[in-house]
DNA sequence: TAAGATTGTGGGTAGTTGTGGGTAATTTCC
DNA sequence: GGAAATTACCCACAACTACCCACAATCTTA
């Protein structure tokens, strides 16, 4: 059952194909609002995995972008990093997604992926990358965790 | 799929023939709107590369550049180096663009080149160019990226 | 529990896309 | 005015992608 529109939680294995196709849960295709074309865009995200926005969510970030001026290094350097690993897909009849070469490579994926609800998003990684991931998270200090309590109730 | 018109994301590795002639990404072509009339405004970019506007963008450029003051040097200097190589080309039955040997040289383009959408225009780079600049990034201050970044990215 | 619907995975095929090169028209320059 | 160089337009082909169908495993429902 969908609980709200837009929203991704839970954790899915699932296997990329020979054409470096992965398929979409059902249960986030299904959150998706009409909106979004069935279309998801995926790009580079800050650990060694990929970022899978919905389209609407995307564009919320194009709108950002298109603020800035390319006079600021700053800026078009921002745009530059951000605009140019984001690869749209809209999914096949069988609610596949195509992830093009590069970030199959940036985010080290071979057969066996896991694909995380990240509420807004989602995250697609290499099992074994993950691990490796949580291991270097031991060091978050917990003033870090003291700031966060601030932000956050849980 | 096109996404939203006259927009332009992702990062594409195409081949620069010995006419002078680069593709242009069938996405991009196909998201530029009718009053573009198939047709890109070449100019140099603020890195050493260059910078590919479609028609319709380009004009509200020169809407821009109309209202800066020539009594100003950097004014001057600047509607100067934007005017001077800018370029216009139509793409052919094919959907590639002709580049002027002038921008060429400047981007110090060779067989190897890059685009890479940045929303409202495009760039063209040397692979090697920049991995140079994205090295050198001295001038940018990493704590103002980082709030960038938190205020864009979501 | 059995039938039907849904979901995840594999692979085939027709159309699209990127690249090289040819030829005719146009421009440039002596 | 005519030769040389440049440009615009055309065709051909290989590689790739989007779309389609098939099937097994799982879940739903009566």
């Amino acid at each position: 059952m969908t609980l709200t529109k837009n929203t991704f939680i839970g954790e899915y294995s699932y296997s990329l194909d020979s054409k470096g196709r992965i398929n979409m849960p059902a249960r986030f295709r299904q959150a998706l609002s009409k909106n979004n074309k069935n279309t998801f865009v995926s790009t580079r995200g800050m650990d060694s995995c990929i970022w899978v926005y919905p389209l609407s969510q995307w564009f919320e970030i194009e709108k950002g972008l298109r603020g800035l001026s390319s006079l600021s290094k700053i800026h078009r350097t921002f745009v530059r990093n951000t605009a140019r690993y984001a690869t749209p897909s809209t999914y096949d009849k069988q609610g596949r997604i195509t992830l093009p070469p590069s970030l199959i490579e940036y985010a080290g994926l071979e057969k066996e992926v896991l694909i995380i609800g990240m509420v807004n998003k989602m995250e697609v990684w290499n099992p074994k990358y993950l691990e490796n991931t949580e291991k270097d998270a031991s060091g978050i200090d917990s003033d870090a965790y003291e700031d966060l309590a601030g932000r956050i109730t849980i």
